[in-house]
DNA sequence: ATGAAAGCGCTAACAT
DNA sequence: ATGTTAGCGCTTTCAT
């Protein structure tokens, strides 16, 4: 109907939509005239069915076996998920694709999503075995976000390191110069070491007492007990926390022995959790900007399947939480 | 393929998978053996293509214009907002619709979606004109999850009242018998109004006393604050707040004036929301089950819109929080 | 730069 | 209960 009702043959109009350069701007218009008189909204169906593909591009949950420490196992994490689909959907919507939505732990999983998809997008990628997983499936796909050391693998990535700069940053500004910092599992968890690394990076490595327990609300409160004396002395003038969540017992831990958060310690997490509102002190933190990331991720995969040329990572900011807690 | 290998049509095949009851036992054993040997998953695009449909299901998400309270505008919300789909996508992945998500505010954004969707799952509706608006979209649809009074609409419904009920319960077993009730907006948001006829149902009106300011931590706050006296005579022996938010502002209340949160007056939120693990005293809470709600609705919708016999509206019953915070 | 035409995998109408 | 067949809307070769 678009074809005939602007004058050209449907071909045209196909390439209207794919190629837009190689139709003459006449032309081009004139399809768009009628389109729009139309109302003409491509079928994804059709266009997927010809080009012999699914038409689908998938953001697949990275299912993580039973491990030491793994943060979606929190409810929030739900939070963090929500943000990104909603990132995602805002670069595949206009696009000839549609987003689907699914959770893999191993080459099984993935394979059932070969006919099905045309390309992937990992969310939560933080292991070398899971990229070469993905990459095994033979799909095209972009992973995310703890990923910035995987090279050879087209990838989407926070700064970690930079976000640990940041959060020094902040405590800085708050007149710390002397911080403990508290974190766990850095043999295990890259992204933990990245952070401390940063921090470190910032404050210079010997005035920052590492407290290396645990995470987690009582891991926090438990190593903030334990430096309230140096904290009251001033021989320690700050606390981070590898996430808002141990730097929530942290507060607790803080607040218990008479010491008001922010005002007399500032004390930083990160992740910018959502749970602020319920907190009976406030939080500085940082936010690694999921939805940056993972916009970024779909626009690269969108690129690669459509043929365009695309870069083969991308390395996204963190930044400091605007809305303090 | 599948068809050939089977020794049977193409059509055969596809009843097999629109309408298994139309074929014999016999050769639907085979078509599925020689799908299963041969991978073969059915294609989505061709279906939707040739059912003349978009082989599309939306998840709408109602965006409401200012109002004076709703809760969506709470970050907390996408953890809410994640179970959800999570739900809905159980019960259109095996199906032959894919899902997709949008958000809309009014006819417009839903006229857009016309020729996209094959029907709406329409989330968090809550207002008549809401589902006045959608009906008028002239797309089957189902809404939920606070629409046990919409009459008239296909829907899926928490039961807000029964959830009061459960409240009064959690309270009840705690040994309360008098309690305070936080509240606010009973005119404005009928599920607020719900759940405190359940609540005052269980308890008997004349044991409860209403507080009737506001919602949010400090509502709930000041709420408690000004009860403390009758709190510590017993006169009132525990409190129940319209949601969780509103309950954790009266915790810090509680504990600011030396009263043991649950051991020394229960205190029960509605909601069950995740953010527990950063609060320093347990709630009880009542979870609406969002995910059996619009799982349920998504069954509704697809049984509609593949022909079969489906009830007009579905009630799904709250239950008390297993997981204390 | 543009058009003609084939065909992607499926479903539904029709015939048996 | 099952097969035959047309055609959904689009993309892509192949011509021109």
């Amino acid at each position: 109907m678009v074809a005939s009702a602007s004058g050209v043959s449907s071909a045209t109009v196909s390439r209207v939509y794919n190629n837009p350069g190689s139709v003459s701007a006449e032309k081009r218009n004139a399809v768009f005239k009628a389109a729009a008189k139309l109302g003409y909204i491509p079928n994804k169906s059709a266009s997927a069915l010809r080009r012999n593909g699914s038409g689908i591009i998938t953001l697949l949950e990275i299912k993580k076996e039973k491990r030491e420490y793994y943060w979606a196992e929190l409810s929030l994490f739900k939070w963090f998920y929500a943000d990104v689909l909603k990132a995602v959907k805002e670069v595949t919507d206009p696009s000839m694709f549609q987003l689907n939505l699914a959770t893999a732990a191993n080459a099984e999983d993935l394979g059932k999503l070969k006919g099905t998809t045309d390309g992937l997008i990992c969310f939560d990628v933080d292991r070398m075995e899971e990229a070469e997983l993905i990459a095994d499936s033979g799909l095209p796909f972009i992973i995310g976000h703890h990923t910035k050391n995987y090279t050879g693998f087209p990838r989407c990535s926070t700064d970690n390191e930079a976000g640990g700069v940041l959060q020094a940053e902040l405590l800085k500004k708050a007149g710390c110069t002397r911080p403990a910092y508290i974190t766990a599992h850095l043999d295990a968890v890259e992204p933990h070491r990245d952070r401390l690394n940063g921090f470190l990076s910032a404050f210079g490595r010997e005035q920052v007492t590492i407290i290396e327990t645990g995470v987690g609300r009582d891991a926090g409160f438990k190593a903030a007990k334990g430096i309230i004396s140096e904290l009251k002395s001033g021989r320690i003038d700050g606390i981070a926390a590898v996430n808002d969540i141990t730097a929530t017992g942290a507060g607790y831990a803080l607040t218990d022995a008479g010491l008001k958060v922010q005002t007399d310690i500032p004390l930083a997490g990160y992740d910018n959790m959502p749970f602020g509102i319920a907190l009976p002190f406030s939080l500085l933190s940082i936010d690694i900007n999921p939805a940056g990331i993972y916009r970024s991720a779909a626009k690269m995969l969108l690129e690669e399947l459509t043929g365009k040329a695309s870069q083969a990572s991308r390395i996204i900011s963190p930044f400091a939480a605007s809305n303090p807690f």
